[in-house]
DNA sequence: TCTGGGGTCCTAGGACCC
DNA sequence: TCTGGGGTCCTAGGACCC
């Protein structure tokens, strides 16, 4: 059991012999129904309980505890549909809560690093992240990713599972396993023969495997009568060109065959574009609303922005109208949008809140419930205010400055206490949270507190 | 009454240029 | 006087991920 950090380290680095059959080899850590796990964390009384937590505005369910998938409660399913088994099984059910999740990850993250080294984590969503293992002898791999598992544990109280293997899409594939027999494995399953690879991929199914979805699934069993990983694996690269998606499919089928082809991922790439869009709490059809959450949903966008030092060129703002109800299909109901291209790229939230709110004129037809809207930034380029543009107005450099106030005085703050007057104070549209849990680890009035 | 939000990569095809 | 071929850039849309 490694308790402290160097004796983790002296014992991974203790034999450094060969690594002999795979030249890479690749770990996918996974927090187990992250979002449950952080609930309970500090909610000892629900341990083995059901738990659920929803999405955004109560929609849907994107997190469940094993006891909860058990009862079979569905991912990804509405929570009103839900609601009558979750009642009869007494589930705990929260609102999302991604300041407590998102510090939690950090968390966890952070282990990772500390054990086996920043340069080979890549984070690659809030609850995984792929761990770059190649440099270590195949007979360590076990233990290595059992004192992972276990200290991630130890230091955060999250769980998490481990896939190990020499490319990721394999990875994942040996992760899912562990999981689907976690007696057996207890969470870490390791995949460094060919033998393993073999069994592994003939015990999943096509349409699990990373990179396989929903319609390629189906045309893979339909035309092709491929079920499983296996066979999928002897396809040939051309096969994968023509009907996977190009070289999306080609990298597939050489991962499935222990060839690594997707590379770690640097972690701090910018972003190419950045979104933020939301539901309505309840439909919408005053257009000061709607100018009222798109004014909002920029200034988040523009503050995404300047934490990327980047600068948008290009604002599309789009709204969807309400779908007719046909009682059991969801209607997703019709999309509208518009851009505008920006004289000059900014990261300014008033020279963006300006044409973002001018597009809802063009957009908005009186009489329509609308449901959604939401702000896209694109034709991101680096943020030339950051350095001083000399060839500015003086005034162009002290409105970075003030916005970086504002950053960060909503930060400490968390909640927005500086806002523009356009994003309104009202807010009917906003949505729904009624049953978050408190911010344990990112509010001083919110902390747990031990009796 | 009630179905999330935020991204990525890739291809095809049209416009335009020489 | 009857119409090539190659290149780039852009957009729309399809697929995927958690």
């Amino acid at each position: 059991m490694p308790t402290t950090l160097q004796s983790i380290q002296t014992d991974l680095f203790a034999h450094h012999t060969l690594n002999t059959g795979y030249r890479s080899m690749y770990a996918i850590v996974d927090c187990n129904n992250f979002y449950c796990s952080c609930e309970r964390l500090f909610k000892p009384h629900l341990d083995n309980k059901p738990v659920v937590v929803l999405s955004n505005n109560d929609g849907c369910i994107i997190s469940r505890s094993d006891e909860a998938k058990a009862l079979g409660v569905d991912m990804a399913g509405p929570y009103f549909m839900a609601k009558p088994l979750i009642k009869k099984h007494d589930v705990a059910v929260f609102s999302s809560n991604y300041n407590l999740y998102g510090d939690l990850s950090m968390r966890v993250m952070d282990t990772l690093r500390v054990i086996i080294g920043e340069e080979n984590v890549e984070v690659y969503s809030v609850d995984e992240a792929f761990v770059d293992l190649s440099i270590f002898p195949t007979q360590d791999l076990e233990r290595i990713a059992r004192d992972m598992r276990e200290t991630v544990e130890q230091w955060t109280g999250i769980k998490v599972s481990i896939g190990v293997a020499p490319t990721k899409v394999l990875a994942k594939l040996a992760n899912r396993l562990s999981k689907k027999n976690k007696k057996e494995t207890d969470c870490v399953m390791v995949l460094d023969t060919e033998e393993k690879i073999r069994a592994g991929l003939e015990k999943t199914p096509v349409g699990d495997i990373w990179g396989v979805g929903h319609q390629y699934a189906k045309k893979l069993k339909e035309q092709w009568f491929i079920d499983d990983a296996l066979q999928l694996s002897k396809m040939s690269e051309e096969f994968g060109r023509m009907h996977l998606g190009g070289v999306v499919g080609v990298r597939l089928i050489r991962e499935l065959n222990g060839i690594a082809s997707k590379d770690m991922q640097d972690e701090l790439v910018t972003k190419k574009m950045i979104a933020t869009t939301r539901m309505f709490g309840s439909p919408v059809d005053n257009i000061h609303d709607i100018k009222e959450a798109v004014a909002t949903y920029t200034s988040r966008a523009a503050e995404k922005l300047r934490r990327q030092y980047s600068a948008a060129s290009i604002i599309s703002v789009f709204v969807v109208a309400k779908g007719e109800n046909h009682n059991v299909t969801f209607n997703r109901g019709i999309t509208h949008s518009r851009y505008t291209i920006l004289p000059t790229a900014t990261a300014f939230t008033n020279e963006l809140i300006k044409p973002a709110v001018a597009l809802v004129d063009h957009l908005y037809k009186k009489g329509t419930q609308y449901k959604k809207a939401g702000v896209m930034l694109s034709g991101l380029v680096p943020d030339a205010s950051i350095q001083g543009n000399l060839f500015l107005p003086e005034t162009k450099n002290n409105g970075r400055l003030l916005m970086d106030m504002i950053d960060n005085i909503n930060f400490s703050q968390r909640d927005d206490v500086l806002k523009f007057a356009a994003s309104g104070t009202t807010r009917d549209w906003k949505m729904r949270q009624e049953l978050r849990s408190p911010r344990y680890t990112t509010r001083w009035e919110e902390l747990y507190e031990v009796k």
